[in-house]
RNA sequence: GGCGGCGUAGCCAAGUGGCCAAGGCGGAGGUCUGCAAAACCUCUAUUCAGCGGUUCGAAUCCGCUCGCCGCCUCCA
C-alpha cells in the first residue's frame, strides 16, 4: 500500500510499526458550533481510510479527539450565559448525531481535552525540564529554536516565517514564533491548577498529549484537514518529539477542502453549509459517493446538482442488489467467481492501495455492476449463471461497504398500504389488458410519491425522489 | 512577498513517459415492453489551458505565458 505522506511530499509504501496493526489519530473538531460539510469531508475521508485498513485485515486503533476548551467555546458560553462545559457537551452530542447521519463510524477512542489535563501538564513539565519551554507570567511557551526540524512538515522556512510577521508580537516571548503550551487563566475562564499557576492548555498540546496517551509515543498515522498542517501539526511534532526524543507520527495524511463558490468553506468567511441541512436533502450514500468521486487530497466544490447525480449513479448497483435478492434470495452462491468476474476486486484494491484512489476504485465498482447486470438476463434460465451472479453481488456489496457505501439498510422501506392497494389493482387491470385503467392507476401512484415499474418478477415499487 | 496545488469531453472526475485518454451524470440511436421505467448494446475528447523545448515517443518531464485556488492568523 502506498500513502502520500505530507512529511516527505511523496507516496511511500505503508509499513506499520507493528505488523498487522494500524494506529491512527485524526484531529477532531472544536465543539462550539454545528459541523459543516468541510468537517463531513474530513470525517468521511478518514472513515474510508479506516474502513479500508479494516477491510485489508489490519487491526485498527482509531482515535479522534474533541477540543472542548478553547476561546471560541468560552466566547459562546459567555454570550449564552452558560458554563463552557454545557456548550461543549451540547455540540459533542450534535457532532455524534451528524456523524451517524452520514454513516461515519465512531472512533475507538474519542478523548476530550478537558479529561486529559494531567497528561498535558506532565508533557509541559517534561518540555520545561528538557529546556524546550519557558514560563512567563503563568504562561508557558515552546521555544521554537530548540527544535531545529520545525517547519519541515509544512515546508516553511523559519526566517521567512519571521519576515512574514503575521505572528503577533508579544514582547514577553523569546521569539515571536514561539507558541503557547499553557495559557494563564483570565477571570471568568475555565482553568486548572498547575505549578505555573491556574490556566488552560494551548490547542496544540492537547493533541500531542491525547494521541500519545492512547497510541504511544510513536504511532502510524496522523491526519486532519490540510489547514492543520501549519501551525497545528507542525507544533505537535515539535512538542512531542522534543519531549520523547522519538519520532512522533510516521505518516501524515491531509484532506483537501470543500469549497463553496470556488472558495474554501470556513466559519471565518461565513460561507458554511451545515451537515444538518445537507442530510435533509440527500442520502448519506449520495453524499459519500459524491465526495469519493474526487481524490481526497484535491479540493471539491459543493454542488447540490453533483450530489443528486451521485444519488442517480448509485441506483444501478443498488437495484442490482435488490433484484438479485428479490429473484434468488435462497439461491446458492457459486463456490468461486468465474474468471471474468474476478478482476474487479483486484482493480478496486489496486486503486485503493495507491493512496486511496477512490475515484478509480469507484470506476471498478461501476464496471463490476455493469458486468453483473449483463448476467442478470441469463440467470433466469441458467442455474450456473445464477450462482455466479449471487456470488458476484455479494462481492460487489463487500467492495462498496469497504468504502462505507450501502452501510444503511439495503432493503428500502416498502410503500404504504394505500399505495400497495393501487399497485395490486393496477396489476389486475393489466391482466384484463385494461391499459387505460392501468395507466391511470400508475399516475395516481406517482401522485402519492411512488413509482411502479414492471419487471419479470412483478411490479417494483420505489419511492420517487422529487 | 514566501511556499504549495490546480487547469482533461456539455458537466463532474481518474490517469503523471508508450496497447483504443477510466468511471459517473447528461445526450443520441437501438433491443426489450401494452405503454412506460429499468436493464442491456452502440455512439458521444485525433485530444488533455496556451506557446516553446527534451525524447524514437508526453496529457504525463523542462521553461515561459494566461487563469483559478490554498497555506503563511483561529480553521476539517
Amino acid at each position: 500500500m502506498k500513502i502520500y505522506n505530507t512529511l516527505t511530499r511523496r507516496k511511500e509504501e505503508f509499513v506499520p510499526l507493528t505488523p498487522g496493526e494500524v494506529r491512527m489519530y485524526v484531529c477532531g473538531v472544536t465543539v462550539y458550533d454545528l459541523c459543516h460539510i468541510g468537517h463531513a469531508r474530513s470525517a468521511i475521508v478518514f472513515d474510508v481510510i479506516r474502513r479500508y485498513f479494516h477491510y485489508k485485515g489490519y487491526r485498527v486503533t482509531f482515535v479522534k479527539n474533541f477540543t472542548d476548551v478553547d476561546d471560541k467555546i468560552i466566547n459562546r458560553a459567555q454570550q449564552e450565559g452558560v458554563p463552557a462545559l454545557e456548550v461543549s457537551e451540547r455540540f459533542i452530542r450534535e457532532f455524534r448525531e451528524d456523524m451517524a447521519a452520514i454513516g461515519v463510524w465512531p472512533a475507538h477512542v474519542e478523548p476530550k481535552a478537558t479529561e486529559h489535563i494531567s497528561e498535558m501538564i506532565a508533557l509541559i513539565e517534561r518540555l520545561i525540564a528538557g529546556g524546550f519551554a519557558y514560563v512567563v507570567d503563568g504562561d508557558v511557551y515552546f521555544e521554537i529554536r530548540r527544535f531545529p526540524p520545525y517547519g519541515r512538515l509544512s515546508g516553511k522556512n523559519l526566517d521567512e516565517l519571521l519576515a512574514g510577521a503575521r505572528v503577533d508580537v508579544d514582547e514577553r516571548k523569546r521569539d515571536p514564533r514561539d507558541f503557547a503550551l499553557w495559557k494563564a487563566a483570565k477571570p471568568g475562564e475555565p482553568s486548572w491548577p498547575s505549578r505555573w499557576g491556574p490556566g488552560r492548555p494551548g490547542w496544540h498540546v492537547e493533541c500531542s498529549a491525547m494521541s500519545m496517551r492512547y497510541l504511544g509515543e510513536s504511532f502510524d498515522i496522523h491526519g486532519g484537514g490540510e489547514d492543520l498542517i501549519f501551525p497545528h501539526h507542525e507544533c505537535e511534532i515539535a512538542q512531542s518529539e522534543s519531549s520523547t526524543g522519538k519520532p512522533f507520527a510516521r505518516y501524515w495524511i491531509h484532506n483537501g477542502f470543500v469549497n463553496l463558490g470556488a472558495e474554501k468553506m470556513s466559519k471565518s468567511l461565513g460561507n458554511v453549509l451545515a451537515i444538518r441541512e445537507v442530510v435533509k436533502r440527500h442520502s448519506a450514500d449520495a453524499l459519500r459517493l459524491w465526495m469519493l468521486g474526487t481524490h481526497y487530497r484535491h479540493p471539491i466544490e459543493w454542488s447540490e446538482a453533483r450530489v443528486r447525480e451521485s444519488a442517480r449513479a448509485l441506483e444501478r448497483p443498488v437495484r442490482l442488489l435488490h433484484d438479485v435478492r428479490a429473484f434468488w434470495s435462497g439461491a446458492h452462491a457459486a463456490p468461486e467467481l468465474p474468471g471474468e468476474l474476478r478482476g474487479f476486486r483486484a482493480r478496486f484494491e489496486a486503486a485503493m492501495d495507491d493512496d486511496f484512489n477512490t475515484p478509480q476504485a469507484l470506476g471498478a465498482i461501476f464496471d463490476f455492476s455493469r458486468a453483473l447486470y449483463e448476467r442478470l438476463e441469463r440467470a433466469h434460465a441458467d442455474a450456473e449463471a445464477r450462482g455466479a451472479l449471487v456470488a458476484g453481488v455479494a462481492e460487489l456489496q463487500a467492495l462498496m461497504q469497504a468504502l462505507g457505501l450501502l452501510a444503511g439498510a439495503v432493503e428500502p422501506a416498502g410503500p404504504p398500504p394505500e399505495v400497495e392497494r393501487l399497485v395490486v389493482e393496477r396489476g389486475q387491470a393489466r391482466e384484463r389488458r385494461d391499459f387505460m385503467r392501468a395507466d391511470e392507476l400508475r399516475a395516481e401512484i406517482q401522485g402519492l410519491g411512488w413509482a411502479v415499474e414492471d419487471t419479470a418478477a412483478g411490479p417494483r415499487v420505489t419511492r420517487r425522489d422529487a
